[in-house]
DNA sequence: CTATGGACCTGAATGC
DNA sequence: TGCATTCAGGTCCATA
């Protein structure tokens, strides 16, 4: 479920609400990516100061230190003054004095970490390979262009990597690169400067778009506070293999890049 | 250093 | 109905 614009959207869902609250309780559940061990402990007492975004990362910084958020594939937040006990898959519970914030997540690819700074590790080791923000001024063409130069894998799956731009994920790679008229296989390092400019605003426009919409999503996707249904995906490849091309009816082509499905038009994305 | 494949985990959909 | 297989929105890690 969640690429940057679902992140982008739960955050804003509740960060005005959860700001200045103090933490009660933190109850772990199973465990996720990685264990809370007793920094679950550290969290007790400490005031939430902000909630920021890095990629896909949510940062909820504290009096001392930040506690990092990953939904990973099937992860989703709930944010209330009050919560029915935890069901099968909810693996986490911040109890604040304004609200409970809650993790669940079925396939507990997730994570829920502390740090004590956003430069001390664990935070520094698991931002660091982070590239550009692409809804950010330091994401300009010059430096896109800079970053797929270096790479000579497909462009889908180094759009996939983040560590040239973050926050785009299997979904919105495919519809960027349609946007962009570009074939997902194309080394990186072969695009022109011209289409590597395409590509970057067709990055930047369709997670835009995404998050303005409330965050699409395949299914249901829900807000922190129980928002849900926004928006059905609008995608024009995304999930389309065989399905006719929005723009000239060529049945749209779906194959494996390093383990996950891409999607394209054999017609509008030919180089 | 880059690129690739496997790993983590559960549930839903599909095929026999 | 049951059972095996495939697939799913992410990303870390070991290996070439």
């Amino acid at each position: 479920m969640p690429e940057l614009p679902e992140v982008e959207v739960t955050r804003r869902s509740f960060a005005h609400r959860i700001l200045g609250a103090r933490i009660v309780a933190s109850e772990p559940g199973l465990p996720l990516r990685w264990p809370l061990g007793r920094a679950a402990d550290e969290l007790v007492g400490q005031t939430v100061r902000a909630v920021d975004r890095r990629g896909k990362y949510l940062l909820l910084m504290l009096d001392e230190g930040v506690l990092l958020v990953h939904l990973g594939m099937s992860g989703s937040l709930a944010f209330r003054p009050d919560l029915p006990p935890p069901g099968k898959h909810d693996h986490f519970d911040l109890v604040t004095t304004q609200g409970t914030l809650r993790l669940h997540d079925p396939r507990r690819f997730g994570a829920v970490v502390w740090s004590p700074a956003l430069d001390a590790d664990p935070a520094r080791k698991l931002l660091s390979t982070l590239g550009m923000e692409p809804l950010g001024e330091q994401f300009d063409p010059a430096a896109f262009y800079a970053g797929l130069r270096r790479r000579r894998a497909p462009i889908k799956q180094v759009l996939l990597a983040g560590d040239v731009v973050v926050g785009v994920g299997n979904i919105y790679a495919s519809e960027a690169l349609f946007t962009a008229g570009i074939r997902p296989t194309t080394r990186a390092d072969r695009l022109s400067r011209a289409r590597s400019d395409r590509l970057h605003a067709a990055v930047r426009q369709v997670l835009a778009r995404a998050v303005e919409r409330g965050g699409s999503t395949l299914r249901d996707f829900s807000s922190a506070v129980g928002e849900s249904g926004h928006f059905q995906l609008e995608a024009a490849v995304y999930g389309r293999g065989g399905q006719p091309c929005v723009v000239c009816a060529t049945p749209l082509r779906q194959i494996r890049q390093g383990q996950r499905s891409t999607f394209f038009c054999p017609v509008c994305q030919r180089a």
